[in-house]
DNA sequence: ATAATAAATGACATAATGACAATTTATACT
DNA sequence: AGTATAAATTGTCATTATGTCATTTATTAT
């Protein structure tokens, strides 16, 4: 038999499959705080519990996974160009009561204001992360919050990432904010400073930004910028994980 | 209607799931070289050319993906307590001739010496990393198994992984070694020794080694040892990604 | 004995960090 | 206008880990 005589006979369908799922966990920070994007499930199973956004690849229209990624994105906060990190795939026995079940989880990190509040939809929400892991959540979408937040923090040591979360044009200390705040933890200002100078991923405007004391040096991303930069040293903070 | 009506309602079948399976890149050292395990494919698709081992979940027997990929490496070398990562999932539309397909791919480490040959079938056989990536593997293994060595080598500049690859007792220079070998790059002997030494993770047995020449202490895991201990620094070297 | 070789250590310059003091530059308020 | 205040920014220095390279140690082969 020829490959292509083996094909045409091969069905898919007749051996068990396990479902297929892309989960998301979309981060951006508003008022200070790590938020999370929910939404309220409007169908069984875990009808009106809290999820993380995600479903069904669509074999039809969906090139390949990070396109499913993509679309939920999409869907969910209207922005085309996030961050966006496959995190790990769960897949067992018991996370599904509708069978054998597989997701590949992803997380977003987006600039809040960037999303136009009307893009989001009613049935979805900003939840800080103690909120989020309070509220019952849907499915094992509890453990895949924290897995996606230890990986998120774990990256934040030693990359610059967390400069995707940050608008356009922002000063040093907002900056240090960000990384404290994922962090949950205060950093050294000076080694911060230094090692965000040293790294030549950005360049100084010339702007400055006004405020009620003396006024910050406002830096966007350079030509050098890349999300996946790792600095030479690690930042000395002991990460929990959650 | 209730969840568990929905349930009873559910058919997993109705919607086109994608094919799914777990792929593995078996690491071991050999002869002073980096070999990777890989299976003779014996049906089609792809008969007959070189693939990672791997498979189907089976949705009866295994109680999760990683369950999956213990069973695969159990049955190609008969070891039970790897070190077993998962590396990422790939899927797309174009990967699999038979239909839209993900892989789950993990990387193990095995210390060769552990393996009993007869453990190891006849269709299965052991590569150099060049010779593997050049014998035209099945699928998109190739992408995988560049992956996996890319994954290896990135976590073997910061984290003791290596270890994992060696015997019960070994020289320094023996892990040494074993560290330039996957890293395909030599390293500072006294850096190296240093972090080794106040990292905690090995033990003096007291033995020695003999060779031709001076004898070299021996080492063994200690009470202390852990497969992702993290080095406080980097090790300057430059990976080039495959 | 002595040469050869690999194992192991010592000494020192370099690089990045953390802590903390000092300086700069605005506004707010007399 | 002058001063207190607070945040932004920089300076200094001890500490830690690294890379380089020379030196010492322990064994076998000749």
């Amino acid at each position: 038999m020829t490959e292509s005589e083996f094909l045409k006979k091969y069905n898919p369908k007749e051996f068990d499959a396990p479902l297929c799922t892309v989960d998301m966990a979309i981060f951006a920070v508003e008022k200070e705080e790590l938020k999370v994007l929910l939404i309220k499930r409007v169908e069984h199973p875990f009808k009106n519990h809290w999820a993380l956004p995600g479903g069904f690849c669509d074999l039809k229209n969906d090139k390949d996974i990070s396109e499913t990624a993509h679309r939920k994105l999409l869907e969910k906060t209207g922005i085309t160009s996030p961050y966006l990190e496959q995190v790990e795939s769960i897949g067992n026995a018991s996370r599904d009561p509708r069978g054998w079940a597989i997701t590949l989880l992803y997380f977003a990190l987006i600039d809040f204001d960037s999303l136009q509040t009307d893009e989001v939809a009613e049935s979805t929400q900003w939840f800080t992360l103690t909120d989020a892991l309070k509220s019952d959540l849907a499915f094992d979408h509890e453990i895949l919050l924290r897995k996606a937040v230890n990986r998120l923090r774990h990256k934040t040591r030693y990359t610059a990432l967390p400069i995707s979360l940050m608008p356009s044009e922002f000063t040093l200390t907002e900056l240090q904010s960000m990384f404290e705040l994922i962090l949950a933890s205060s950093l050294p200002t000076k080694s911060f400073r230094r090692r965000v100078e040293a790294s030549g991923l950005l360049v100084e405007t010339g702007e400055m930004r006004a405020t009620a004391r003396r006024p910050a040096a406002l830096y966007a991303r350079s030509e050098f910028y890349s999300d996946d930069h790792i600095f030479p040293g690690l930042l000395d903070v002991v990460i929990q994980d959650l």
